[in-house]
DNA sequence: CTTACTGCCGTACTAAAGTACGGAGTCAAT
DNA sequence: ATTGACTCCGTACTTTAGTACGGCAGTAAG
């Protein structure tokens, strides 16, 4: 009784959530999605749930999770240990808020520039040059990575 | 009288502005260091103009610019042409804001999943997870990249 | 029956920004 | 003069997240 016309086949996965067909595979490849069922004619289908990991993968993604994160996110969905989860959350935000203070000084730096950059009229050097320049003078390398 | 003794050398320029050997090596096959004065033996000196050019180069990929953009602004500087370097970086701040504003979606997502991580005593589901999956529900796929 | 569309598969390629390696050559000091 | 550290050079490898390619098989329509 699995009428095959809307069985859920790898091309009509990848379009209803909006990836790339060989992304599917890639993500299995990875062990991200197990293998389907596969009956005899070797035609994979997949079921919602597939779709779900899929767009699961999507969304941590999209919050800034990379695969290898995602992957224990995963594995920790399969457990349902909340507090693992959590606690990788709360790892995961620290760096969130780290990129974000780093942004923000870049921002407000670059603002800076472009502003000084508009007023100076008559000079001959570009304060945006010239910042990137003296700029070193104000950063410790060896500190960061 | 170029007193080999303090010769800026390789080693010693990377280690100066806190890159590898290979960086430095790097950087002069792409082509953003000149090749520098070498004086018969085949060993390279550099000068602190070539340093300064390398924290240029690091500070101003802490500033979030790309190599090839920094690639861009070095040929300004070349000709120190303030007005193009000011729309390149214009053009950055940008690419720096949106990246800023979706890194506070993130930010503002995590840490509510997370403070109802720790509410939710007696629940069995992990709202982190939970949230995960029903994301998908809001996102319209498709229309990004 | 042929053409077209999918799907399947392994393999190879992409981009960015380096890192690592191995065999020479060179330099300063012991 | 020989050691040990450093340089030079080209080439290959790394990571991340996929994309692309080319050949083959099964199904559906004309």
């Amino acid at each position: 009784m699995d009428h095959r016309e809307n069985a859920l086949t790898i091309g009509r996965l990848a379009a209803m959530v909006g990836v790339n067909v060989e992304t599917i595979r890639f993500y299995q490849r990875k062990g991200f999605l197990r293998e389907p069922l596969r009956p005899p004619g070797g035609v994979r289908h997949y079921t919602p749930a597939d779709a779900a990991r899929v767009k699961f993968i999507k969304s941590a993604q999209r919050l800034g999770f990379s695969l290898d994160e995602i992957r224990h996110l995963l594995r920790l969905d399969e457990g349902m240990q909340c507090d693992a989860a959590a606690q990788l959350a709360a790892q995961h935000l620290g760096d969130v808020r780290r990129r974000l203070q780093d942004l923000r000084r870049i921002e407000a730096t670059l603002a800076n520039l472009l502003e000084q950059c508009g007023q100076g009229g008559g000079k001959v050097t570009c304060p945006l040059i010239v910042a990137l320049y003296a700029d070193e003078m104000k950063k410790d390398y060896g500190s960061g990575p």
